[in-house]
DNA sequence: GGAGAAGATGAGTCTTTGCTCAGATCCTCG
DNA sequence: CGAGGATCTGAGCAAAGACTCATCTTCTCC
């Protein structure tokens, strides 16, 4: 009623036009990545992160209208690069046996998550309720498409809910890793867990069918 | 060389000796809880938690010496009541049978996560490479009990590495709890999940053993 | 009752951090 | 070359939050 208070008074983001304007960006982005990941979320302060860019304050928030949206578009970079690493891993998986194939599934989502091991795991912590999002549709997409996979193989499966297998084991599979990575970061190398989690993987997918 | 700097000048922390310093601290730590669960970690100030706990931040400061104190005292609590639920629901498991244990075990993990999920995640979220150690020594206990429980029943299930499936179980189920708990809190009290959860567990045990 | 310890107060200090703005500098292109 | 837009600068503001300290109140115990 009183006044009308301006909400966002100025669009403060500027997309780059000119090739130099893109190299800042990358900049930034890369140096914001870099301090989150070596040092964690409370470490990434935007005067840090300009600094290590070698750019000033002021041109970071021309291209990013606060903290949130940096932040924001670290957790999209990092998407993306796990999603091409996965699709990468698991291209031409049709032909093989179920063994096998649960092998690659296993190499993949470790490969996955050796992307930017510390990265991952600061985004975990500083996306809080909020960018979460950018990487829970991811999960959800990964989720999708292992159902998918194992439908696809139905006459040697023949799951009664493939959804639910494919949910817990993804997401017990990421708890998995990422605990590991936490405590344990060199064991992500070792066989033996591999080994496990193909037994795992293998075990559940044995066990859930029977039920049917 | 020049002036020795005093390190810590003062020992902030007092114990309570009257029962009303008792009563304080404990108040103080609800709500430090209360706001950690409400509202986040970024939410729990001393100074917001001091005015829900209904004392001067002074007061705060009183008992702990610093924020970082206070939610390791939190932390701490938390682990000693996740501990509690889970040996009341495992006791007197050694009769059953192998598919009634794990039924056992499955509700006796969810209803330890079920203890305080929102604080339970945000402890893990602001507990930032340091109070994690509360929590991480208790998963490893966790981990070891399961491994022992594993080694115990050693005539019907006969791992070659008991350890190793312990903790792919124990980070497995976690990790699916956790996740789980942050995306669809209502499907912990699903039943179909329970037994998929069941699948998993009693699959990965039997094909752990086929290995040996 | 009262001395002294335990407990509580909260205004205020100091620090940090997100973010703005008034310009300076660089590029492109006619 | 030079106009005008794109880009960059960085001192500094305002807000927020951790923490202190001089002082007051309450309790214990002889």
């Amino acid at each position: 009623m009183a006044a009308p208070a301006r909400k966002k008074p100025v669009k403060r983001r500027r997309s780059p036009i000119q090739s130099r304007g893109q190299v800042t960006v990358d900049a930034i982005v890369e140096a914001a990545a870099q301090i989150l990941a070596k040092k964690g979320p409370a470490a990434a302060t935007t005067n840090a992160v300009a600094a290590r860019a070698g750019v000033s304050i002021g041109t970071l928030y021309q291209y990013f209208a606060d903290r949130e949206a940096l932040l924001r578009e670290i957790g999209r970079r990092h998407v993306a690069e796990m999603q091409a690493v996965l699709a990468g891993a698991l291209t031409g998986m049709e032909g093989l046996a179920l063994p096998a194939a649960v092998d690659r599934l296993v190499s993949a989502i470790v490969a996955m998550h050796r992307v930017a091991p510390r990265l991952h795991q600061a985004l975990h912590q500083s996306l809080a309720r909020d960018h979460l999002d950018t990487i829970d549709a991811f999960e959800v997409a990964v989720e999708a498409m292992v159902a998918s996979a194992l439908v696809g193989r139905g006459d040697d499966l023949d799951l009664p809910h493939p959804e639910l297998t494919a949910t817990v084991l993804v997401r017990g599979l990421g708890g998995l890793i990422r605990t590991t990575l936490r405590r344990e970061p060199e064991r992500l190398d070792d066989p033996a867990l591999a080994l496990a989690m193909r037994a795992m993987i293998l075990g559940t997918l044995g066990e859930s069918r029977r039920k049917g």
